[in-house]
DNA sequence: ATCCTGACTGTTC
DNA sequence: AGAACAGCCAGGA
């Protein structure tokens, strides 16, 4: 095999960003796109997060949009990030959004254990 | 292979 | 600050 077999595919590593992501912390979809080493794929990654199964061990409540909101369509997952995102102590501001630059994660400190 | 859709983003108005 | 646009990459039909 002459060309590097991808140890991990790019879903892989973004999920394993995902899972590193600290508790009461979050990142945006272009942040771990860019980590995974898909510098425009922001898009994939929310395409990874909806392709997770039931019953995953992934934070990932804890991945927003740039703008700091929640971007699911569907209103009641939508609520239900919100609200585990709350109770890690994440504030929201009346027009829903975060502080990211108070929340967002470094990308650095990868230590993370899941719940 | 082509077209459409989507948990996105940066730039411009 | 909010809305419109175009660019992006992957799947499924």
């Amino acid at each position: 095999m002459t060309q590097l077999p991808a140890a991990e595919s790019p879903y892989d590593r973004i999920y394993s960003l995902v899972a590193r992501i600290p508790r009461g912390r979050i990142a945006t979809y272009g942040q771990i796109a860019r980590l995974a080493g898909i510098p425009n794929g922001a898009r994939q990654v929310g395409y990874a997060l909806a392709a997770l199964r039931s019953g995953h061990q992934l934070p990932w409540h804890r991945v927003i949009n740039a703008s700091g909101a929640v971007s699911l369509r569907d209103a009641g997952s939508a609520e239900e990030q919100r609200f585990r995102l709350e109770k890690e102590g994440i504030r929201f501001d009346a027009a829903g959004r975060v502080d990211l630059r108070a929340y967002r994660w470094d990308g650095v400190d990868t230590r993370c254990v899941f719940a």
